[in-house]
DNA sequence: TTGCGTGCAAAGGTTTTGCATGGCA
DNA sequence: TGCCATGCAAAACCTTTGCACGCAA
């Protein structure tokens, strides 16, 4: 439909996302995944790429916290489009990024549309807070 | 209680901190503020002050996004304190960061809680989205 | 004098941009 | 030939850090 011909650079980056699927990863970690195979593909080449993917809607970009490189996650096959309003829950202990499906925030998203008028872009929205596990692992110990 | 002397930066910084109770403030408007009254206050000792702040939880960190610099906000102040965990909604739109009452949200907070075992820290959660007013202007154009 | 807060300037890391090159139509 | 994607390198931006200075006890 809208790319007819694509150059040996747009076929790797797209292979990629497609394997990565489900997963995030960062514009750094695809410079070193294709260097790894001795490819070169210039940071300046997957950011334009990755630019050009969110605005199409194919990629997700996830703003992390001003320490860490923003996050990626393709949404572009279809079926997995539909799945893209989910949510990210971001442990601020041990980093691990949760996917959460959007349809058990309904209420919420709702509520927010209706009483404040707010249409939430929810993949762009990460809530931090403290993971389950880092939860138990922090009542072992005393709390500081 | 715990600071018995303050140097001369340090009062000024507080007196803007409550001067500024309710409102956001990034780093570099601090500088910029007292630049207008000739006193000049370097980003690092405005950084180094935030932080110790932010340690002690009386200064939000909040993380827009990877274009904007960190916002601040001041709830030292008792009484200010019970109400710091608020959520902000930031228009993708206009930029405006909206307040909003965690305890119009602790639905959804005790959902992530019970549900998922995950403990949100309220203040550090950005919703992305559009707000009422620009929705409203998106409407009387057409959407593209 | 000692300690600590400060200013300055440089470094750090991610992301963007300018420019010249090269490939495909 | 002409267009567009690419690589390289430099720039941009916010934030942190190293170092030396100066003020207060």
């Amino acid at each position: 439909m809208k790319a007819e011909y694509k150059t040996r650079q747009q076929e790797l980056l797209t292979s990629y996302l497609k394997q990565m699927q489900g997963k995030h990863f960062t514009a750094e970690e695809i410079c070193s995944h294709f260097e790894s195979k001795d490819i070169r593909v210039s940071p300046a080449t997957v950011y334009r790429y990755l630019e050009k993917m969110v605005r199409e809607g194919d990629v997700l970009k996830i703003f992390i916290d001003e320490h860490s490189a923003s996050c990626f996650e393709y949404v572009g096959d279809k079926g997995c489009k539909e799945k893209s309003g989910h949510f990210h829950l971001k442990c601020e202990e041990c980093g691990t990024l949760i996917h959460l499906d959007s349809s058990e925030l309904y209420d919420m998203q709702n509520f927010l549309a209706k009483k404040k008028g707010f249409k939430i872009d929810a993949p762009r929205t990460v809530f931090y807070g403290i993971c389950e596990k880092c939860s138990s692992r922090r009542e072992g110990k005393d709390e500081e």
